[in-house]
RNA sequence: CGGUGUGUAGCGCAGUCCGGUAGCGCACUACGUUCGGGACGUAGGGGUCGGAGGUUCGAACCCUCUCACACCGACCA
C-alpha cells in the first residue's frame, strides 16, 4: 500500500478523553474513530488488525473441528422470551420495536438463536457432537462504556456453541476449545493467564477466562505463587485457619460513642479489624420471581478485614436484582441504628447469612443494635446462629491459596479476552431443545459456549506492547509488517529504489506500506511509529554509497547493502512470523 | 442511578466573572524557502459559540428549561 493513496488520518495531538495507551494510539494513529458512546468506525488500519485476529481465530477454530455460521444481529423477542432471559436481562439488552409493533433485541449473545437453529435440524445422537461458531457484532448497552474498543457497546465477538449427547463428550470439546484458545492467543503474540471464573448472566457451571495481563486491565485476578490455582477475584476463594485456642469470654456490652466504621471501632477498642464482625443489609429479588417488584431482605455478616463480593452474594441468594439497603430501610426492618448493626438479637424471621470467615470467631466485636454500643467477647454459634455459612467475601492478595497448603495468593490485573463455559442443559431445557438418544429417549442437548472479544484482543496487544510513540505490534497482528520510508520523496534515485523494493516485497506476499508522501522525514517517522510495523526500512542519503537502513520498531538500527536488502527483509519477516519456541 | 465538570472550526483550547458584530495553536489550500525525528514565511478557506425560550437597543457571555459528553461513585455500616 502506498501511504499517499491510503487513508490513515493520524493526529499530532491526542484526543483529550483517551485514558489508556491502546485507546490513545488507536485514536491518534487513525485506527478507529468514535461515532457515539461506545460505538466506533474501524478505519483501514484498525480493520487490518481486526482481520488478522479474525483470521487466526478462524484457522484455529476450524482446526478444532468447529464450523462457521453467521447468525443475525437482530433477534426476535420470542426466542428470548422462550429462554426467559427477555425478562431477566436488564437494561443492557437493547430492545427494538419494528413497524408492526413486533419486538426484537440486538443480540448481546446468541445462545437462543443457535439453540433454535440446532433444535430444528439435529434430532439424533448420531448427528452429535456439533460445534458452530460465528464472528459477529454484538450490542450491549453497558452502564459505562470506556477505553475505546476495550469496552465498547457495539463490538465484534467470536462466539461458539457446542452440542453434545453426554457430559463426557462436552468435556472433550471443552478441552479442545481450551487448547484452541491457548493457541490463538499464543499466535497473537500475547501473554496469557487462564483463570477460573464466575459464569455470570450466561449461567452454567464450569467456566474459565482467558486473561491478557496488563496494568490497565479491568479485572482483578488472583493466582497462587506455589501451585496452578488462578481465579477471577469474583470467584476466588481462600483457606481460612479454622482453629482458635482462645478461651471464650463473656459477652460484654461496651460504650463506643460515635465509632461506626471498622477502622474507628477497631482503633477505639484497640483490637484488630479481623476480630470485628461487620453486618450488611441487602435487598434483593430472587431469580424465581420473574416479574415481581417486591424486595426480600438478607443480613450478611463478614469479617471486618474483608469486603463483600456482590457477585458471590448474588449467587448465594440466586438474586435477579441486588442492592444495598438504604439507611431508612435498615432502621425500619432491623430496628437498629446504622453503624451499630450486629447479628445478635435480630428480629425473628430475618434471613441471616454468615461468611465462613466469621463462623469461627471467638471473642469478636460487633454492633449491639443499640446506638453508640458494641459487644465484645462475641462467639459465633454461641451468641448468634451460624446455620447458613456462605462464602461472600472478596479474597485479597496475601490470603492463603485454597488448593495447596503453602501458597499465598498474588493479585494482578487482566483483560478478559476469552471465556469458555460448560453450559449444561440450561438453555436446551428452557427452550425444549431435545434429541433422541440411543435408547430412543428424548434428552436435552448438553451445551458448551466459547467467546472471544476480537477488538479487545487487538487492543490488548497494544496494552502489552507499546512505547510513548505508539504500538509495538507483534508481527502477527501488525497492520503492516514492513514500512518503507524515503528521506526525500522527490529524489529520483531514492524513489526508484523504494519503488523497486516495495514491488518486490509485495510480490513476496509481505504486508508492506510505502510512505511515498512528500513530507519531512520527521513526520513520516512519527507516523511510522504509530503504524507500529516491526521493521522500518529507510532509504536516505546513504543510498548513493549503496546503503539502506533497517530500523526495528523495538529500537535496533543497522545499515544494509542495497544488494541484499530484499533477501534480508524476506528472511527477517519469515523469522518473525515463525518464532522458535 | 448519584456526584462533579465540560459543550466555541476536523483536533487541542482561550474568551463567559464585567454583554458591544468570534479568537489562538495544530490540521487544511496556494506560493516561496527548507528537508534524517511532527520546519519557516506570506496569503487564504472554514464556526447557526450543543439546543430552545427569556431579559436587553444589542447575548458565546445574564436567567430558565433541555440535550449531549466526560470523569468519579454506585463495596458503606
Amino acid at each position: 500500500m502506498r501511504f499517499s493513496q491510503y487513508f490513515i488520518p493520524t493526529f499530532r495531538e491526542t484526543p483529550s478523553d483517551a485514558e489508556i495507551p491502546s485507546q490513545k494510539f488507536a485514536l491518534k494513529g487513525g485506527y478507529i474513530k468514535k461515532v457515539a458512546v461506545g460505538i466506533y468506525d474501524l478505519l483501514p488500519l484498525g480493520l487490518r488488525v481486526i482481520r488478522k485476529v479474525e483470521q487466526i481465530i478462524r484457522e484455529e477454530m476450524n482446526k478444532a473441528g468447529a464450523h462457521e455460521v453467521l447468525m443475525p444481529s437482530m433477534i426476535p423477542a420470542e426466542l428470548w422470551q422462550k429462554s426467559g432471559r427477555w425478562y431477566r436481562y436488564g437494561k443492557e439488552l437493547l430492545r427494538i420495536t419494528d413497524r408492526g409493533e413486533r419486538e426484537y433485541c440486538y443480540g448481546p449473545t446468541h445462545e437462543e438463536v443457535i439453540v433454535d437453529l440446532v433444535t430444528n435440524n439435529i434430532k439424533s445422537y448420531k448427528q452429535l457432537p456439533q460445534n458452530l461458531y460465528q464472528i459477529q457484532n454484538k450490542f450491549r448497552d453497558e452502564i459505562r462504556p470506556r477505553f475505546g474498543l476495550m469496552r465498547a457497546r457495539e463490538f465484534t465477538m467470536k462466539d461458539a456453541y457446542s452440542f453434545h449427547a453426554s457430559p463426557e463428550c462436552l468435556d472433550t470439546t471443552y478441552q479442545r476449545m481450551y487448547q484452541a484458545y491457548t493457541q490463538i492467543f499464543k499466535r497473537c503474540g500475547l501473554k496469557l493467564r487462564v483463570v477460573s471464573a464466575d459464569s455470570g448472566a450466561i449461567g452454567g457451571n464450569a467456566s474459565q477466562e482467558f486473561m491478557i495481563t496488563a496494568d490497565s486491565g479491568e479485572d482483578a485476578i488472583l493466582y497462587c505463587d506455589c501451585c496452578n490455582y488462578a481465579a477471577n477475584i469474583e470467584k476466588a476463594t481462600t483457606q481460612l485457619s479454622t482453629t482458635s485456642n482462645e478461651k471464650p469470654n463473656a459477652l460484654t456490652q461496651v460504650s463506643t460513642p460515635n465509632q461506626r466504621s471498622i477502622e474507628e471501632v477497631s482503633s477505639f477498642l484497640n483490637t484488630s479489624p479481623s476480630l470485628l464482625i461487620k453486618t450488611l443489609v441487602y435487598n434483593y429479588i430472587p431469580n424465581a420471581d420473574l416479574e415481581g417488584e417486591t424486595f426480600s431482605v438478607a443480613v450478611i455478616c463478614l469479617r471486618g478485614d474483608y469486603e463483600l463480593s456482590e457477585v458471590k452474594l448474588g449467587h448465594v441468594l440466586d438474586a435477579r436484582v441486588l442492592a444495598l439497603a438504604s439507611d431508612r430501610d435498615i432502621e425500619d426492618t432491623l430496628k437498629a441504628p446504622v453503624g451499630y448493626l450486629g447479628p445478635i438479637n435480630l428480629p425473628t424471621g430475618v434471613k441471616l447469612l454468615v461468611d465462613d470467615s466469621v463462623a469461627t470467631i471467638v471473642n469478636g466485636v460487633t454492633g449491639a443494635s443499640i446506638a453508640d454500643t458494641h459487644f465484645t467477647g462475641v462467639c459465633a454459634g454461641r451468641d448468634f446462629p451460624v446455620n447458613s455459612i456462605v462464602d461472600v467475601k472478596t479474597v485479597k492478595a496475601g490470603d492463603a491459596c485454597p488448593e495447596c497448603c503453602s501458597g499465598k495468593l498474588i493479585q494482578e490485573r487482566g483483560i478478559e479476552v476469552g471465556h469458555i463455559f460448560k453450559l449444561g442443559t440450561k438453555y436446551s431445557e428452557s427452550m425444549q431443545a431435545i434429541f433422541l438418544d440411543e435408547q430412543g429417549k428424548t434428552q436435552p442437548f448438553i451445551m458448551g459456549c466459547y467467546g472471544i472479544g476480537v477488538g479487545r484482543t487487538a487492543m490488548s496487544a497494544i496494552e502489552q506492547s507499546h512505547d510513548d510513540r505508539g504500538p509495538i505490534w507483534p508481527i502477527q497482528l501488525a497492520p503492516f509488517e514492513v514500512i518503507i520510508i524515503t528521506a526525500k520523496a522527490e529524489d529520483p534515485a531514492q524513489k526508484a529504489a523504494a519503488d523497486d523494493l516495495y514491488n518486490k516485497l509485495l510480490s513476496a506476499g509481505i504486508d508492506v506500506l510505502f510512505d511515498d508522501r512528500n513530507e519531512r522525514i520527521g513526520v513520516k517517522f512519527n507516523d511510522a511509529d504509530l503504524v507500529g510495523a516491526p521493521l522500518r526500512i529507510v532509504i536516505g542519503n546513504k543510498l548513493s554509497e549503496g546503503w539502506i537502513e533497517f530500523n526495528f520498531r523495538l529500537g535496533e538500527k543497522r545499515g544494509v547493502s542495497t544488494s541484499v536488502v530484499y533477501d534480508e527483509t524476506v528472511s527477517i519477516i519469515e523469522a518473525l512470523r515463525h518464532p522458535i519456541d
